[in-house]
DNA sequence: TTGAAAGCGCTAACAT
DNA sequence: ATGTTAGCGCTTTCAA
């Protein structure tokens, strides 16, 4: 690997002046400045980032800290930021935050070490306790992707996904739903169900708590099936006492339909089914699931323009967007309903 | 961030001094020993990792250089490494190769000048060049996924997709299917297109190579389903002239299954169908797709295996190892055969 | 059994 | 317009 040493050999210049220079500090002859580019390019040098690193300067990284272990894979997500970002020169470290506020809290003080520039944390209720939020803030920027606004001046990312089940809400009742259920980890979950349950609170029915059907958490998904068909077998042995269903992903949502046709009850006719995530085979498993877009290309390219406009001008107030999720309607939620 | 420099001063011994016995160097009295680790972890020292790099010891730091833009999301992969590594104390950088030679070489430039200490590449043939595998012998470790051998001695998983390709020919053939076709990104796909068509050739079948449906590369996994009836429609407006059809992942086939039904033909009686990757909602499918099981898992936990035996000894033979991907029988792909 | 000093590659304050 | 020097946090001779 060239160094700065090296051009400085190669040109008879001194490494502060090639430094300088190739940082385009003023004050030196446009010939010079010439010479070491020229050189620089020859040789392929590129600055090393842990020197840079260890004098507090950029490293060109950012850190992704993403809760993957939840029920949604996000991969789609990790790889459209990294992309994003290794257009920009810059490199994409991975972690996963288990939500578990101890882990984050030692990530982040492990991404300081290393020098990170930028961290995006996503997160469910809970995580986003006051001191990590205070550790956000020793970042050259933070985006907080989550439901719920951080603590202190953090620029946000309102990724609203209760609004998805807001949406779903709105159509089942609209269709004459009035027994809803959600089926879903209930940790972290709490303004999802609000939004859903609330909705059909709004217009006066009923929704008692026992609606909520609690499924474990930290469960891999390949074995997403066969718990729910447990679950399912164990609470309601005779008889499913709900209209309308709503399921945390796509693949619960598929395998509570597979067994509830095989109790004999009909989709969407007995039971309106609705699941998240809107995974691209939704559409072709029967009925056709409807689901909630995440739409998380948006949310990748919010988190782009934030991170490089906060890098830019680390002035910037602290900024909110919002990505709203949607509902998506396919035939097993029931007929459409067009206003 | 507690450095040595602060253990030093406050046990008043010198740098050097508290740097070796955290290290464990022998030579220093049970008592200082004691000291330094009491303080370093009153203190939560832990060493910067830059400052380590640029002396060129481990950062604990891995980079995964993985084809993410491919037509498989890699879902599972990328989160599960990420996770064993965090286990271990080590990070995990992302990147995507876009199976891009000239791409992966930059990668793999940065890296080192980044000191990462072990990198995972997981290519399609025609990626690894000499050249690459060359680079890759200057890390700590490095692992090679991939379907054929990499130049020169390195530690490979072979990652046998192949394998479940030709065990899908096996079962169509034995099914009486006599003319399957191949829809698949073509580039870098030779093996698996050999090997599901050679287990037809095998056995006296006559493929031709109008048998293989390209499709582009390039493609967001979005639009997928519209490319593919835009495909189908073009090639074969009047009739489908195979009686089963093999695709690059199942998102693909179910897409093929929807119009193919609307064009008329049963699956699996006139078509049978397999898809590939075996998506968590293949089974959901009407009908439920058969597909090929890519055994990740596996190949991340051989990932693991491969990268810390080799960092913690360096002078180990090349190794390898095989993950061999399995057909996964359902019903789009016709009656099952048991022997 | 311990410590002083050099150096990894780079930047920045301060000469010249 | 350019160079000298100190120092970021750590490891590693080499001396004491």
């Amino acid at each position: 690997m060239p160094t700065l040493m090296d051009i400085s050999r190669k040109t008879g210049l001194s490494v502060a002046t090639v430094s300088n220079t190739l940082n385009g500090r003023a004050g030196y002859s446009k010939a010079t400045q010439k010479l070491v580019r020229r050189t620089a390019a020859e040789l392929g040098y590129t600055a090393n980032p842990l020197a840079r690193g260890l004098l507090g300067k950029s490293t060109k990284t950012v850190g992704l800290l993403w809760s993957l272990g939840g029920p949604h894979l996000a991969e789609g997500m990790a790889r459209d930021i990294a992309l994003r970002m290794q257009h920009r020169g810059y490199v994409t470290q991975l972690a996963d935050s288990l939500s578990d506020p101890e882990i984050v809290r030692r990530q982040l003080t492990d991404y300081r070490r290393r020098g990170i520039d930028a961290v995006v944390i996503q997160y469910e209720s809970g995580v986003m306790t006051e001191e990590i939020c205070r550790q956000l803030k020793g970042f050259g920027a933070a985006v907080a992707v989550g439901p719920v606004e951080p603590y202190g001046e953090l620029d946000w990312i309102h990724h609203d996904m209760p609004n998805g089940f807001r949406q779903a809400a709105d159509h089942l009742a609209g269709n004459g739903r009035c027994r809803p259920a959600i089926l879903i980890k209930t940790a972290g979950s709490d303004h999802k169900i609000k939004a859903f349950f609330g909705e059909f609170r709004h217009r006066g029915l009923d929704v008692p708590d026992q609606s909520i059907i609690d499924f474990p958490a930290d469960m891999p998904i390949r074995q997403f099936a066969d718990e729910c068909r447990r679950l399912l077998e164990a609470q309601f042995p005779s008889r499913f006492p709900f209209d309308s269903l709503i399921c945390m992903n796509d693949e619960l949502a598929a395998a509570a339909i597979g067994w509830l046709r095989g109790k004999g009850l009909r989709i969407p006719e007995d039971l309106a089914v609705v699941g998240s995530n809107n995974a691209i085979l939704a559409e072709s498993i029967w009925p056709p699931l409807a689901s909630i877009e995440r739409n998380d290309e948006k949310v990748a390219a919010a988190i782009e323009e934030m991170i490089f406009s906060r890098l830019a001008d680390p002035e910037l107030p602290a900024r909110r967007q919002t990505v709203a999720a949607e509902f998506v309607w396919r035939q097993s939620a029931g007929v459409e309903i067009n206003e």
